[in-house]
DNA sequence: TTGTAGGCGTTATCAA
DNA sequence: TTGATAACGCCTACAA
C-alpha cells in the first residue's frame, strides 16, 4: 500500500514551494487584503498543486473558523426511522450548512439516556459550536441547559419563554383552512390527534384547532395517540365520539390509521376523513391517499442555520417564523356520512 | 445567567485546581497507568466541578484522538429522503460512533455536483479520518480516490475490486429463499426489478438470482425501474411479460408499486406477488403487506464502523460480511394465477 | 509518580 | 506588502 500517509501537507509546505511565509499563505486564504495579487496567485498555485486546505483542527484551536453544528435527537431507532419529517430536516440542513463550511454532527440518544450529558460534553469539548433542538417538550431541561452553558441554540417548533431563539413554521391559517376544508365537507365535529403529549408545540396548537373550529361552529375534540395500546387504531377509533373527521400531527400515524382502519371496521374516507400534519412522500403510498399540509421543512432547516450562524458570530437573532404551511388535498377527506348524524 | 462565556476553561485551570501539573491532567484523561489513584482522583474531581473536557480540535491537532466519519450522499433531497435504508443506516451508525467518541459528519450532495471535491476537501482539512462509502457504482472513481488520498474507507454493499475494504450483507441463500418461496406458490416466471442500473451490487445480484431460479426450473427475467415515465409503475407492469412475480430491489419502489398497481388493473397479490429486497416499517403500511427481505442494517453499519476504526489505526483490515438477511413473508405473495398457465 | 519542554498546524499581532 | 513571533489547548517524550 505505498505509505499513502507520509507526511500530511502543512501550510509551511505549500508557504516553502510559493517562496514566501506561512503567514502570507494563511492571509490569503482567509481573505485579507494585504496580499499582492501576484504572490497570492502564486500562493493559491502552490496550494493547488500540493492539494493543501488548511486543517481544521489547527483553525479551530487558533480561534479561527470551521463551525459545526450539534443535532442530538433523543429517539429510539424506531420512531426516529419511521419519521420522514427527520429525513427532509437533515436533507433540508446539509445544503446551507455546505454553503457556510459547516460540518453537520448527527447523533441519536435513547430517551432515556441522559442526554443533557452529550449536550455538555459537545459543548465542553468544542466538538460543535451551536445546537439545534428538536422535539422539544415544556419544560425541556435543554432550554436551561444551553443557556447555562453559553452554548449557541436554537429550536425548531413552537416558541418557549425564555431567550433560545426559534424557528417555527407558521400555522397562522392552517387549522383555518382545515377546518374550513373539512366543515365544507359537512363535518360538524373533528378530533385532533395528538402524537406525543408533552412537546411544546401541542398546546399552542390545541389552541388554534379550538379557535378554528369555534368559529366554524364546528365541535372541537382532542384525543392522544397511544402506540402502547394492542391495536393503536382500534384504540383510537374508538374514542372518537361522534367525530367523523380527524387532523393527526404525525403522518406516520396517519399514514398507519388510513391503512389499518379497513381492517377494523372504518372506511376511509367514508366513514372518516383523516388530514395529516405533515406530509411527504409517505402520504402518497398509501391508500387513499393522504390530504396532509405540506411544511416548508426545508426553508426551517435553512433558516435555523442562518439564525444560528448569527448567534454563534455573537450577534444576537430574533426568532424566526417560516410560512408556507399549505393543505394538499387528496383522498383522504370526504364528505361527512349521513348515517352518523343521528348518533347522540 | 452569569456571564458564561468569560473564559473557556482549559486543562491547566483544572490542573491548577487539582494542584497538580497539566500534562497530569492528561494523563489522566488518556488512561496512562503513571498516575496515583489519589492524584487521579482529584484531577477527575477538579475536571468535574470545572465541568471540563478535553479540546477535541486541540487533540486532533496533537495527534490524539477525537476521530471523525464523514458520509457523503450524492442523491438529491428526493431519492434520500424517500429511501428508508438511509434512516436505519444513520441510526445504525450513530450508537457504535457514540461507544467509540467518533462524530459522524454527514452531508448531502446533489449527483450533478462534483463529489470527489468535496471528499478531497475533507480529507485535506482532516475535517474527518475515514470516509464510509454507500451507492457504489461500477467503476467507481471514489474507490481510486480514496486510495490515492490514502484516506480509510470502507464501502457499504457489493465487493469491489481493488482495495478498497467492504462491508457485505450476505445474500448468500436470499435469492434461493425468494425463489423457493414463489416457486412453492406456483410461479414458473419472475422477474427482477433493479431501481438504479449502474450501481455495483446489481450485476452480481444479477447472477445470483439466475442462478437460484435455473436450480429451480424457474424462468428468471431482469427488467429496470423507469422512473423517468409517465407512470413508471404502468410501464413497468407492461414489460413483465409472462412474470407472475417480481422482487424489487428497492422498498419504495416495492410500495409504490403495490399501491398503484390495482390502479392500473392488477391486482396484488392475486395476478401478481411482489418481494422487495429490503424492509421497513413502510412495508407494513401499504396494501397488501410487503413481503420482503429484512436485512441486518444495523449490524452492517456496527460492522463498518469497527472495520473503520480499525483502519484508522493503522491495521488493516478484511472484508466483513454480514448476514441475516432474512424473508418476511406478508400479504404481497400468493399462489400463481391459474389462468396464466395455458401460456407456454 | 510527577513536572518540564517541545511540538502539532493554524491564525493574529506587530514590526520590518 | 511581507514576515517573525507568540498564542491556541493539548499530547508525548523525557527528565526530575
Amino acid at each position: 500500500m505505498s505509505e499513502p500517509s507520509t507526511k500530511r501537507v502543512t501550510i509551511a509546505a505549500v508557504a516553502r514551494r510559493a517562496g514566501v511565509s506561512p503567514s502570507a499563505v494563511s492571509h490569503v486564504f482567509n481573505g485579507r487584503p494585504n496580499v499582492s495579487e501576484a504572490t497570492a496567485a502564486r500562493i493559491r498555485a502552490a496550494a493547488d498543486e500540493l492539494n493543501w486546505r488548511p486543517n481544521l483542527a489547527s483553525r479551530k484551536v487558533s480561534g479561527g473558523g470551521g463551525r459545526s453544528l450539534g443535532l442530538v435527537i433523543a429517539r429510539s431507532r424506531g420512531t426516529f426511522g419511521r419519521d420522514p419529517f427527520f429525513m427532509r430536516l437533515l436533507a433540508g440542513l446539509t445544503e446551507p450548512l455546505a454553503e457556510l463550511g459547516w460540518s453537520l454532527s448527527l447523533t441519536l440518544v435513547r430517551p432515556d439516556e441522559d442526554e443533557e450529558q452529550l449536550y455538555r460534553q459537545w459543548w465542553g469539548e468544542q466538538r460543535v459550536d451551536a445546537f439545534l433542538l428538536v422535539d422539544v417538550r415544556d419544560d425541556d431541561p435543554r432550554l436551561a441547559l444551553v443557556e447555562q452553558l453559553g452554548a449557541p441554540a436554537a429550536l425548531l417548533g413552537a416558541p418557549v419563554p425564555g431567550p433560545v431563539a426559534s424557528v417555527t413554521v407558521g400555522d397562522g391559517t392552517a387549522f383555518a383552512e382545515a377546518v374550513e376544508h373539512l366543515a365544507g365537507l359537512g363535518h360538524r365535529s373533528v378530533t385532533r390527534v395528538t402524537d406525543a403529549p408533552g412537546l411544546a408545540h401541542t398546546r399552542a396548537r390545541d389552541e388554534r384547532f379550538r379557535e378554528a373550529a369555534l368559529t366554524r361552529g364546528v365541535r372541537a375534540e382532542v384525543a392522544a395517540w397511544d402506540k402502547a395500546a394492542d391495536d393503536p387504531v382500534a384504540d383510537l377509533l374508538g374514542r372518537l365520539g361522534e367525530s367523523t373527521a380527524i387532523i393527526v400531527d404525525s403522518e406516520t400515524v396517519a399514514a398507519e390509521i388510513v391503512a389499518h382502519a379497513p381492517e377494523v371496521g372504518v372506511r376511509v374516507p367514508d366513514q372518516l376523513s383523516v388530514i395529516a400534519w405533515e406530509d411527504s412522500w409517505v402520504s402518497t403510498i398509501v391508500r387513499p391517499r393522504l390530504t396532509a399540509f405540506d411544511a416548508p421543512v426545508e426553508e426551517s432547516a435553512r433558516a435555523a442555520v442562518a439564525l444560528l450562524e448569527r448567534l454563534v458570530r455573537g450577534e444576537d437573532a430574533a426568532p424566526q417564523t417560516v410560512s408556507g404551511r399549505r393543505l394538499l388535498v387528496r383522498e383522504s377527506t370526504a364528505p361527512a356520512p349521513n348515517n352518523r348524524e343521528e348518533s347522540p
